[in-house]
DNA sequence: TGGGCAGTT
DNA sequence: AACTGCC
């Protein structure tokens, strides 16, 4: 059996864990430089304001009575850890789905036993980490998907929902179930689905595996054995080594300054680096990317990418900013207003077998190991100090061009000078 | 009116 | 290099 734990509302119930005045509010949290609502406490959604909303969007009178905050990854990245620890002692097979989801799997256990122990389990990370969660249980991670949607959907399972793949009550709810709520099937599918008269998710179980994979691809095929109940979608990828490594922001506003989108590739790509030191890679390419906002029609837009090779295969943040901004220098536009920009980091290599192109200098091993040592350095600080504590090339004394976030809350978990304070 | 992938044209 | 799809 395989467990699907998703936390409820995860960004809302972290914020409610240090500020209990937001139990029972219309809370909702914003993505990035406050743009979408992206988690809505259970009073928000009574009042209309729909998942990925553009914040402002929202009608005035209601945004009046709601709390918006901005996101405070610092703070759900460590409570999504301290939930799956606690996962981790009920299982030793917990693969992290995402920031608030996670699979156990249950393989070899009393199978009769299984809802009580979630049960036990999901009232443990509630006591443990103050996060709400559900879980739904069946044969496959699809299935599990959608148990776990009726967990939280429909009262009368408390928390914890099984689908058994061949029942009476699972062929019922599949029936009623449109294919768009199928984990994988969204918009574009489900008008193809459509077309074929498959319409709810008992119809494309019914479906030829074979004829799927022929209209659709190996994805679509693997849906189908999923809703029979059949196991076939493996996640140990997700642990993999990345095969591009991609680092982008908007702007706080539209901006036509050079020495903004300087600084900010200089700054994507310094963290671009630190990803692909963490996985132990080497990139052989850098994409760097300019875009306009292309809602704005009242101005020009443009959208311009361009892939710069590196010299060697390298792991060094100075020898990828210096191409980054080669490339943006070949890109850059003057006069136009630009919303965002990125790079990425292509043709990633391992660490330890990487090949030296036929004109690619050999580097000593006194020099890598100083860049090396260097890099590490750079790594270590910004990960015990707060991300950008140390950056390559100038300061500029304002960053005009850095993210938006008006309603963040403190990092209670990460920041010692952050901590909740309970009396002052 | 977000960010980060993979995959296709 | 640009575009599509997904979460």
């Amino acid at each position: 059996m395989i467990a699907l734990v998703d936390c409820n509302n995860f960004y809302v119930s972290c914020e409610r864990v240090f500020n209990p005045k937001l139990e029972d509010k219309p809370v909702g949290v914003m993505s990035n430089n406050d743009g979408c609502v992206v988690a809505r406490s259970a009073e928000i959604k009574q009042l209309g304001v729909e998942m990925g909303m553009p914040a402002h969007q929202i009608d005035p009178h209601i945004r009046r009575q709601c709390i918006l905050l901005s996101s405070n990854y610092a703070l759900y990245g460590d409570m999504s850890r301290r939930v799956t620890d606690v996962l981790s002692q009920h299982t030793p097979h917990v693969d992290v789905y995402s920031i608030d989801e996670s699979f156990l799997s249950f393989e070899g256990f009393e199978s009769d036993s299984l809802e009580e122990r979630c049960q036990v389990m999901r009232h443990q990370v509630r006591r443990d980490t103050g996060i709400p969660v559900s879980v739904g249980l069946s044969t496959s991670k699809t299935l599990a998907k959608i148990a776990n949607h009726r967990a939280k959907k429909e009262p009368g399972f408390d928390g914890v929902a099984i689908m058994h793949p061949d029942s009476d009550d699972t062929r019922a709810f599949l029936e009623q179930l449109p294919v768009t709520e199928i984990w994988g099937v969204a918009g574009r599918s489900a008008v193809r689905l459509h077309t074929l008269g498959i319409e709810n998710a008992w119809q494309l179980r019914e479906a030829s595996p074979q004829h799927l994979r022929k209209h659709f691809s190996v994805v679509m095929e693997r849906i189908v054995w999923e809703l029979r109940g059949v196991d076939c979608i493996h996640l140990d990828d997700m642990t993999q080594p990345k095969k591009q490594i991609m680092v982008s922001r908007s702007f706080g506003r539209l901006t036509n300054n050079k020495a903004d989108l300087h600084e900010a590739i200089r700054v994507h790509t310094s963290r671009a680096g630190e990803k692909l030191r963490k996985q132990q890679g080497l990139a052989q390419a850098i994409m760097v990317f300019v875009r306009t906002n292309r809602f704005r029609d009242d101005l020009p837009s443009y959208n311009k990418s361009l892939v710069v090779p590196l010299p060697r295969p390298s792991d060094d943040s100075r020898e990828l900013v210096r191409a980054a901004i080669a490339g943006l220098e070949r890109i850059f536009k003057p006069g136009i207003m630009y919303q965002k920009c990125g790079v990425m980091l292509m043709d990633l290599c391992d660490h330890d077998n990487e090949q030296l192109g036929l004109l690619a200098e050999p580097v000593s091993d006194e020099k890598r190991e100083k860049n090396e040592k260097l890099m590490a350095t750079l790594d270590k600080l910004n990960r015990e100090h707060g991300k950008n504590t140390v950056r390559l090339g100038m300061p500029r004394k304002v960053n005009s061009w850095e993210l938006r976030c008006e309603h963040r809350t403190p990092r209670y978990t990460t920041r010692w000078d952050e901590l909740a304070c309970v009396k002052t």
